[in-house]
DNA sequence: ATCGTATATTCGATTATGCGAATGTACACG
DNA sequence: CGTGTACATTCGCATAATCGAATATACGAT
């Protein structure tokens, strides 16, 4: 039961945890939005959103509409807009972590050119 | 630059993308608790709850104390509690794919059971 | 010092995730 | 009909997450 609910919690969490969904999730807090606009906004791949996208729409936390050739995508619930508000809070209490992140960033960058140059 | 801020959104969801951590998370919003207590509640092997930590220590989540011999865990940001509770919010509006979900879980095992069977 | 208890870390095996390439599907247009 | 465009799915591989068992560390008590 309580099981039950926690990996139902899990999984949304989950499927916020990547730096795409975010990306997708942020951009349709301000509201509906194609597939295509979607992958030239964030810059990735056509094949890899549309992973991504399933892994939100089994989730539940996006829904989507055809408009002849093309899928416009839009959060479900705003409620999921307010909690990515409240962690913007929670980010900017934090903003110190995200530079840290972004030097460990770096380091990380010079050993992957290290284990590629053997 | 955006990059690394939704990395780190991703890094902090990514930490809660798991029932464990989420049943710590959510223990510690009211209050802290030793590891000990955390094990036996939740009902993990010791060794594996410490690992969950970690996970949520490394993500500046949670804070610890020491205490003689055992350790207190605590949420570091209240706001983290907050964003909690607007999730709770969320999953009420949505107990019914809880329920489907659980029904999924069902049918999951006995697959899982065929697969053992084979 | 040494023993017991509480917690952390490391290790090895298993499973899950993420990616691009290739392929599939649905629709619009002619 | 066929062709093009928008999007989704499948596949194969590489990387990362998860677990329990074993081992390590830190502290209190004797």
């Amino acid at each position: 039961m309580l099981e039950s609910l926690r990996q139902f919690k899990a999984g949304i969490f989950q499927a916020l945890g990547h730096p795409t969904r975010v990306a997708v999730v942020e951009f349709l807090s301000h509201g509906e939005m194609s597939v295509g606009v979607l992958c030239e906004k964030i810059g990735v791949e056509q094949a890899n959103i549309s992973q991504h996208l399933a892994i939100l729409r089994n989730k539940h936390i996006v829904e989507t509409r055809r408009d002849g050739n093309q899928i416009f995508y839009r959060l479900r619930d705003p409620l999921l807009g307010e909690v990515l508000e409240k962690m913007r809070e929670y980010f900017f209490a934090h903003l110190g972590e995200v530079m840290e992140m972004m030097q460990e960033e770096k380091k990380g960058a010079k050993k992957s050119e290290q284990k590629a140059r053997r």
